[in-house]
RNA sequence: GGGGGGAUACCAGAGCGGUCAAAUGGGACGGACUGUAAAUCCGUUGCUUCGGCUACGAAGGUUCGAAUCCUUCUCCCCCCA
C-alpha cells in the first residue's frame, strides 16, 4: 500500500499539498520530519512522529529524522502562547544525544537505498553567518508572508507580544528544508498539524530561491475523546526513555486508554492492518470489559519500545498489582522476586528502626517517605478512604504500623488510590 | 510623552476595612458505580507539633484590625501622540 493511502485509513493524514502523492507514487523518495530537543527524551507525543517516519521507510521511501540542534536553540512559536526560554548549549547537547539514540531504534538505519538517516541543523547552520543569512535567506520571503502565518498572528494578537528570535523561527526551519532539499534531494517535510505554516514556508523558499518543487504532509494533533491533553498523566509526561517513565508505567498509561480513544490509537501507534485491527475491534464491541485494544494497544507499543523482557515484567507486575491475588501470595516469594515485581514501582527506603516502637500512618507516608508531600494531604486521603497499606485500606490518620506489617520482614506496599502503587522497603 | 485600567491559590475569576485560608467555574487528586474505560454523583484542593503559622505582584505605612486604604517600586494591558 502507498504511504499516503496508509496514513489515510489509520486516519493520520491532516493535510497534504496537492502533487505529493503522485510524487511518492513515482518512486522513492526522501522525506523528513524535525523533533525538537527541549528534553532529553522523546515522549508518546513524538511517537506519533516516529510512526509516520516507519510508514514512510515501509512505503520504500527514505527517511531522514531531523534532530533541532540549531531550531531548538531558537524555540518554536507555534502553538505557544508566550515566548520560550532558551535552552543552553550544554542541555542542547545533552538533550541530542538523548534524542538521537532513541530515534535510532525505531528506524532501519541498514537497508541499503532507503536506509534512514540522522541529521542535525546545528551542523549547517553553526557557520552560517547572521549577515549571511539575511542576505541567503532572508531576502527571498516577505515579512508579510511570515506575519500571516497563525503563530505569529496568534501571538501579535495576544497580550505576551513576540521576540525577533521567534519570529525568525520559521526562516530557520525553512532553511532546513532548502538545505535537506540541496543536499540530499528531500523533497517532502512531514510533521503534526501544527507544523504546516513552518513546512510550507520551507516549500516556499525553495520555490523562490531555486525554483524547486517540494511538497508538504502533515498529521492530525492526537487529541483525547474528552479533550484533555494526550501523553499526560498525574505523574506527567510519558517518556520513551525507561529511566524517566517505567516500563511498567508505559504499559499501564496505553492500559489505561479509554475505549474511544483505543480505537484511534491503535490506528496510528501500531502497524497491525486493517484486518487485524477490524477483528480486534468487534472483539472489543462483543465483550468490552476485556479492554481487548487497550491489551493489544500496549503490548505492542511496549515491546516496540522496551523490549519483549520489559514488558513480560509490565505484564507479571500489573497482573500482581491489579489481579485477585491477595497480599498472602508475596510471602511465597523471595525479596528478589518481589524487587522484580515491584520494579516500576516508585520505592522508599526505611530503616527497620523506626517501625520497632510502631509509627502511625500519617508519618510513615508523609515523613519516613514522600509518598505524600505533606502530612495534611496525606491525613486528607487516608480521610477520603483513598489510601491502603497492604491492600487493606487505612481507616484513620491515628493508625499504627509496626514490624508485624512489613511482609517477609521487609517490604510494605502503600496504595494511592487505585491505581498508585509504592513500594516501602525497610532494612 | 500624555491619559486610563490591572496584578488574587494550578488556571480563569469574585471579593474592595473585620464574619476571608479567600465565592464561583475549570483543572487536578480521591471516593462510589464499573472493566485499572467513559458518563454520572460525592469529597478534597496553603503548611501545621492542630496552639497557631505563612499567604492576595514587591517593599514600606495608616489602623485595635488590611487582599481590601495610603506611599514608593516592578511588571502587564488599553487609548491618545
Amino acid at each position: 500500500m502507498n504511504f499516503v493511502e496508509e496514513l489515510r485509513w489509520r486516519g493520520i493524514l491532516h493535510d497534504i499539498m496537492p502533487g505529493t502523492e503522485e510524487l511518492l507514487n513515482k518512486g522513492m523518495a526522501a522525506g523528513y520530519i524535525g523533533f525538537d530537543p527541549t528534553a532529553d527524551s522523546l515522549h508518546v507525543g513524538s511517537l506519533a512522529q516516529i510512526m509516520t517516519l516507519i510508514h514512510f521507510q515501509r512505503a520504500g521511501h527514505k527517511p531522514y529524522a531531523l534532530v533541532g540542534g540549531a531550531t531548538g536553540m531558537v524555540g518554536d512559536p507555534s502553538g505557544k502562547s508566550a515566548e520560550r526560554n532558551l535552552l543552553s548549549e550544554e542541555v542542547l547537547q545533552h538533550n541530542l544525544a538523548g534524542i538521537q539514540s532513541q530515534l535510532e531504534k525505531f528506524l532501519d538505519f541498514n537497508s541499503g537505498a532507503n536506509s534512514a538517516e540522522m541529521v542535525n541543523n546545528y551542523d549547517w547552520f553553526k557557520d552560517f553567518s547572521f549577515l549571511n543569512f539575511i542576505r541567503d535567506v532572508g531576502k527571498h520571503i516577505t515579512v508579510n508572508y511570515m506575519m500571516a502565518k497563525d503563530s505569529v498572528k496568534n501571538r501579535i494578537n495576544g497580550d505576551t507580544g513576540m521576540s525577533f528570535t521567534e519570529f525568525t523561527y520559521q526562516l530557520v526551519q525553512g532553511y532546513d528544508f532548502y538545505y535537506l532539499w540541496k543536499h540530499k534531494n528531500c523533497v517532502l517535510q512531514m510533521g503534526g498539524s501544527d507544523q504546516w505554516g513552518n513546512i510550507v514556508t520551507g516549500t516556499e523558499l525553495i520555490r523562490r530561491k531555486d525554483a524547486g518543487e517540494a511538497y508538504a504532509l502533515t498529521t492530525q494533533l492526537i487529541k483525547k475523546s474528552d479533550g484533555s491533553k494526550f501523553g499526560k498523566t498525574e505523574g506527567g509526561n510519558i517518556w520513551l526513555d525507561p529511566q524517566k517513565t517505567s516500563p511498567y508505567k508505559f504499559y499501564q498509561f496505553w492500559l489505561n486508554t479509554s475505549d474511544a480513544d483505543a480505537k484511534t490509537y491503535i490506528r496510528i501507534f501500531t502497524l497491525f492492518d486493517e484486518a487485524t485491527i477490524n477483528a480486534l475491534e468487534t472483539e472489543q464491541d462483543a465483550a468490552p470489559h476485556l479492554r481487548t485494544l487497550q491489551k493489544a494497544l500496549a503490548k505492542d507499543i511496549t515491546i516496540r519500545v522496551h523490549g519483549e523482557a520489559e514488558y513480560e515484567k509490565a505484564i507479571k507486575s500489573s497482573e500482581f498489582l491489579f489481579g485477585n491475588s491477595d497480599i498472602a501470595f508475596l510471602n511465597e516469594l523471595s525479596d528478589a522476586e518481589i524487587i522484580g515485581i515491584f520494579e516500576g514501582v516508585p520505592n522508599f527506603t526505611i530503616e527497620k528502626s523506626a517501625l520497632t516502637a510502631g509509627i502511625n500512618a500519617v508519618d510513615l507516608l508523609a515523613a519516613q517517605t514522600a509518598v505524600f508531600p505533606s502530612k495534611g494531604e496525606a491525613k486528607k486521603m487516608i480521610q477520603g478512604g483513598g489510601v491502603a497499606i497492604n491492600k487493606a485500606k487505612i481507616g484513620a490518620a491515628e493508625d499504627v504500623y509496626n514490624i508485624d506489617t512489613l511482609i517477609n520482614e521487609k517490604f510494605i506496599i502503600v496504595q494511592k488510590g487505585k491505581r498508585n502503587y509504592f513500594l516501602i522497603i525497610a532494612e
